[in-house]
DNA sequence: ACCTGAACACCGTTCAAGT
DNA sequence: ACCTGAACACCGTTCAAGT
């Protein structure tokens, strides 16, 4: 099996497939050069040095987080239906993520989604700087959920703390707590929930 | 400059200054021996390997991480106190935050801080699986917050981003909410505000 | 029980030499 | 313009040999 010659793009999307299966610990030049059928050194020549191939893929990643299309009747809802398509997209890509986080561009990633937020806030009345900080709750809450959800995913068995939990709960006299908190968290509605008991805090009306 | 012998403390008190002053990727068993001035195998004597040696680090990091002390005359502003305290905590250690986080361990170190919010949502008035998916919440919050904050710190410039956004609210037609998206953020201001939001919609009586 | 140096199998990267 | 293999300076880890 020959090739034509070797490109740039090939060696992005080997590598991007190398990162999206086994994850960037598995992304070694030898690897990558196994898997195309050429030198270690030929992929020095199309994308410098591994760093720089890391930060295209990374590059790419945070392209394709397209358009936001926010749906729904209210500013509310459609702040929620951002919040979902995001972390809906996020989870798509949980090596990537970790590596757009790791490089500090998770702003970046962000901007679309920043922008419909943007007209959310302000299509529900707020202005100004309390509109700004409206958006920027929204972002870092739906960011660190994310975050937070893709660490919990990877976590090893956490049942002493569960069952340290459970018993805080007991102390309490409330057998109800007790039980929710010894279940696993439904993370779904538990995005949804914090998102919307956020928006809810944040639309309050402040004379009121 | 003799020692008498090497115990498992030394080389994990010498480990945890490497990291803590130029991070985890400092951290080589070769360049650990130098500091301790032994063979580098010596060390895999005391404590295995690397892996373990840095799972010794998290878990006393884990432990450090005291009791919280709730302070205030409301719920809320309880649990106000105990997120600003684990922030506080948090930011001190922002290498060992980021070990932590790769070993799924958040949830753990974060035990304490749970009870205390159990303990203040009952006293709100919330009950069962309400008060659970509330406790819950507020920890995704500040543990996000915390992930997003240390990621913007570390970010590259990302003026682009802040650019466009500029644009799209000027295109709202609200320059104070432009000019306030091109200012930095005020992350100690945007963390009480994002919190005080959630447990204000949290705390809202679902009757009313 | 504790420490050692030599050796192994991996890395990313450079570079002179090829076509 | 593009590709190559050899070589370099790093890794973490194993192991037989010392005391």
């Amino acid at each position: 099996m020959t090739r034509a010659s070797l490109t740039r793009e090939e060696v992005l999307l080997a590598a991007g497939s190398l990162v999206r299966r086994h994850g960037p610990a598995a992304l070694t030049m030898r690897a990558l050069a196994a898997e195309l059928g050429t030198a270690v050194t030929s992929i020095y020549w199309h994308v410098g040095n591994r760093e720089s191939l890391l930060d295209a893929l990374v590059e790419r990643t945070v392209e394709e987080l397209g358009e936001i299309e926010p749906r729904g009747h209210t500013p509310a809802a459609r702040v929620m239906s951002v919040a979902r398509t995001l972390r809906r997209e996020l989870r798509t890509r949980p090596h990537l993520i970790a590596m757009v986080h790791e490089r500090g561009l998770t702003e970046r990633m962000f901007l679309p989604a920043q922008q419909a937020l943007v007209h959310e806030m302000h299509a529900a009345g707020l202005r100004g700087a309390r509109a700004a900080q409206a958006v920027r709750a929204v972002q870092f809450q739906v960011v660190g959920y994310v975050l937070v959800e893709r660490n919990r995913e990877r976590a090893p068995l956490q049942r002493p703390a569960e069952e340290e939990l459970w018993h805080a709960a007991a102390a309490e006299q409330d057998p109800a707590l007790a039980r929710a908190l010894g279940t696993p968290v439904d993370q779904d509605r538990l995005f949804d929930d914090s998102v919307k008991a956020l928006v809810a805090g944040l639309l309050v009306d402040p004379r009121a």
